[in-house]
DNA sequence: TGATGTTCCATTGACGCCCATATGGTCCCA
DNA sequence: TGGGACCATATGGGCGTCAATGGAACATCA
């Protein structure tokens, strides 16, 4: 099962409204999420969006901490607090609030970007230059002499971007 | 069983009473539990609240101590006799107590954090501060203990996939 | 009776839901 | 093979409902 894949670029109206790509939103229906689970990359001016797939591997991660701790107080809030839920009306729409607006500094424009298991939203100028940037990265790393395969990827797979 | 999701700032009113968001109202609804559960954070300078399941993992971290025991005793104080629980009247609001308004230096306006099993409330500007820093310390966090290479960007998929 | 706290009602603005239109693509048939 | 009917998606806008908020009426207690 592919997920989500590819990217689109869409509209924001007067609302603040924008269509989910199609392709996405019937990802989200097999996947039996009703509406789309959001939250602000750490690292990245843009937003990871998915569904369960996406909050089973929050949860994953939580489980390995008991509760009511600091350190599990403190990944909740990041995966649960500042993460939205957003619903999507009868059209496929979703609006986008101000705080994931501000965060990906989007206007009128958003890219919706597949990731597979997620996908991410981003304002259309800084997803290019972050795929710019991505580019010149692994055509540096390319370029090199082979490094260790194992090369724990992070920071310098393309797709983390700074 | 999402619980406690996302984040909202509501005002408090001149009486003191504040709007719990329709959406952790619903999940206080569903945990049937009358009321809202709160006690404040040991270690933070927000106030811990919600129902059933809260009170169920502080039971249960306690049932981690023996009873009769001097640390039993100080957990049992902090989680359950420093606790209150607030009356939801008829539109939604509760009325935040002095000591809670004090422990989190509430004034005129409160942020209400989703964190799954339970939720935060927070002055606004505090949560702010804190955010970043529970962003922080979430990245440390989840990038420490599951091994398997790959996700120190935390942004990067974490293996799971499609 | 005054002060404090609780229940009820009113306003307003945001949001969910519905319908209409535009645009591009596919399929079918002559 | 060209044209046209049909379909799917994206986009724009209207309207009713509900949540948040403010204030009044009412109950409770000192």
């Amino acid at each position: 099962m592919a997920g989500f894949v590819s990217h689109f670029t869409n509209r924001l109206d007067a609302k603040g409204r924008v269509s989910v790509p199609a392709t996405f939103r019937a990802a989200l229906v097999r996947d039996g999420f009703d509406g789309l689970y959001c939250f602000p990359s750490p690292h990245l001016e843009a937003v990871d969006a998915g569904g369960n797939d996406l909050i089973a591997e929050i949860q994953k991660r939580l489980d390995g901490y008991s509760t009511l701790t600091a350190d599990h107080d403190s990944v909740s809030t990041a995966l649960f607090g500042i993460s939205e839920i957003l619903k999507i009306d009868g059209d496929g729409r979703v609006v986008l609030s101000q705080s994931i607006r501000d965060h990906a500094g989007i206007s009128d424009q958003v890219t919706f970007v597949g990731q597979g298991f997620k996908f991410q939203i981003w304002e259309p100028e800084r997803f290019k230059a972050h795929r710019a940037d991505a580019m010149k990265r692994a055509l540096a790393v390319l370029a090199a002499p082979q490094a260790s395969a194992a090369q724990a990827g992070g920071d310098a797979a393309p797709g983390a971007g700074q």
